[in-house]
DNA sequence: TTGTACGCGTTATCAA
DNA sequence: TTGATAACGCGTACAA
């Protein structure tokens, strides 16, 4: 039924191997023959079969990228910039969501995706060993964003000062007894670059340069929502001697926070100050302070550097680091000014 | 390099048909002999090639999701109920974001996807009358979500009635002065179920029945976006005389709304009453009354049509309705009561 | 400059 | 119950 290459070169009077030229744009076709082959194209509205062509080509044209739960704010942002420079590439975007532990294993070990996709982007996933090491055996190009693993090439921001800075900057403002609602530390968490540990490690960081006393009791981990950081909130607010600010390792789980707040009638900044991490929209509509991650960036760079891998798939593993900034919305109060 | 079919059969002594058998769970081998395929198999670490079996068996397992902007909540919330159901039929998606409308042409109208999916799901696009008919005579299935083609299996909300509910709800509440933010009106404004369209027909409706007055210029269209909205309801809210309420076509226009009030420090309810469209999760977040679309479902419905389309890609086109339902937050003064 | 034949990895057909 | 062999639609040597 649909028209095939044979059609067209039958339609033009060559041979297909012609027709092939034609539509690849190659040399050696007398123009008057290119026209020919042209206008029966045209006139068959023949289209080359994609399947057909990355069978011998050996690639298809999109590349997967691999999330969990796509649906969170930080991944829509990242997939923003994904979607710009594959599109900019004329690449497609295969989106696999993964929503369990299972699911990823299926993905990473089991690579049913095998030829499907000429690259694989994988946002906060980390391969386990096994895993990598197949992955980078197969040859199919990888690149991890916002996870770590040595054997890939990886982008990671540096969660460990984004996490200092934004103690310091409470302990700047005043503040001496600080909460912090960190997210589930998925996976093997002595590994390098885990953003939930390196955030703690920040917090252990700020607080001992200013000698400050860490304190268990401010410390919960929660889902990365905001239902979990409500409830956090509201176990930390309900302390003997609840904290002067609240620091969250995501921004959606300090929207829980102010929820909580609210709830309980205490006025942010005022009575309690809240510091999120990384800068989604929601974030800035609600002036809320907070350490902003290149986001977008991030998914850029992605796919910038899954090109490269795809063109030289022999190339070493790199490790990119991008670093985070304040933004200073208006839930910090400063208590007094350092 | 990869492994094929062949290196199995050689390995384990019998021809690809009986690999291939084996692979696919098809009667006619004898135990023994697929045992020992099955060792090869896994000896080899074989995997079919997806596309080697596309190519014969003319289906990718995968399905083309097209959607304008897939970062907008919208998007967001049926795109979770169209994966949810994708994944549990084990199909892929393939996501086409769309930020014009040549990129939208090209997707409809160039089909340059035509065989690398199995069906296509357009969110709030709407393919013109030529694409519509090339669509339905190429035989690709295709569903429209929240948009309409007579010549297509199409999945629409009641616009109409979500917004002259909303509206009647406001002037049930004592307003008679409404502001409308409505989103820009897509396309051709003259087609049945044009959202922005119908929304606007459902206010006219609405104030007809109260014996309301209509008044231009409290009519207001802009870009699906918070700016839009914010702006808005700025110059809403510089008229000599304000409207005591304001509806908006979109839960984000909505927001932006708020935005504006907290700029001009005027108070939300109190002085200013707000109604949004869409029911997105930062809506409830936010205790912002809203007319909710069923945005998970129209996901999952969208799917299981699609799915029944490549089943029976013969079968006449459908229109299929969903209603929406009001959600009360507090953004909603009640003047007085009806 | 052009046409033909072959191969890509599968599934399907059919004779054995 | 099995194994050759023919498609599937395309790109590409290689011969003409």
């Amino acid at each position: 039924m649909p028209v095939t290459i044979h059609d067209v070169a039958r339609e033009a009077g060559v041979g297909i191997g012609t027709v092939s030229r034609v539509v690849n744009n190659r040399p050696y076709v007398k123009p008057a023959t290119r026209e020919r082959v042209l206008a029966a194209i045209n006139k068959l509205q023949y289209k080359p079969d994609p399947i057909a062509r990355s069978m011998i080509l050996k690639r298809t044209g999109a590349i997967g990228v691999i999330v969990p739960f796509f649906t969170r704010f930080f991944f829509m942002e990242v997939l923003k910039g994904v979607d710009a420079a594959l599109t900019r590439r004329g690449y497609e975007l295969v989106l696999y969501n993964i929503s369990n532990k299972a699911q990823q294993d299926r993905y990473f070990a089991g690579l049913p995706m095998l030829r499907r996709v000429d690259g694989l982007l994988a946002l906060s996933l980390t391969p386990d060993e096994d895993d990598a090491r197949r992955l980078h055996e197969v040859g199919l190009p990888v690149v991890l964003v916002d996870a770590y693993s040595p054997l890939l090439t990886s982008i990671v921001v540096n969660n460990i000062d984004g996490s200092y800075l934004a103690i310091k900057y409470l302990i700047e403002n005043g503040h001496r007894r600080i909460g912090f609602i960190n997210g589930i530390i998925e996976g093997n968490f002595n590994r390098p670059f885990n953003p939930a540990n390196d955030r703690l490690i920040g917090l252990h960081r700020a607080l001992g340069e200013a000698g400050l006393l860490f304190e268990p009791e401010l410390v919960l981990e929660t889902e990365w929502s905001r239902q979990g950081g409500r409830e956090a909130a509201l176990r930390l607010l309900a302390l003997p001697r609840p904290p002067s600010a609240i620091f969250t390792a995501s921004d959606i789980q300090a929207i829980g926070v102010l929820e909580a707040a609210k709830a309980l009638n205490i006025v942010v900044p005022d009575e309690l100050s809240v510091i999120g991490f990384d800068g989604i929209e929601m974030a800035e509509f609600l002036d809320l302070t907070t350490m902003v991650q290149p986001m977008y960036q991030m998914g850029e760079l992605g796919v910038k550097k899954l090109m490269e891998r795809i063109e030289h798939p022999g190339s070493p593993p790199e490790l990119l680091r991008l670093d985070t900034r304040l933004r200073e919305g208006h839930t910090v109060k400063k208590i007094c000014s350092a």
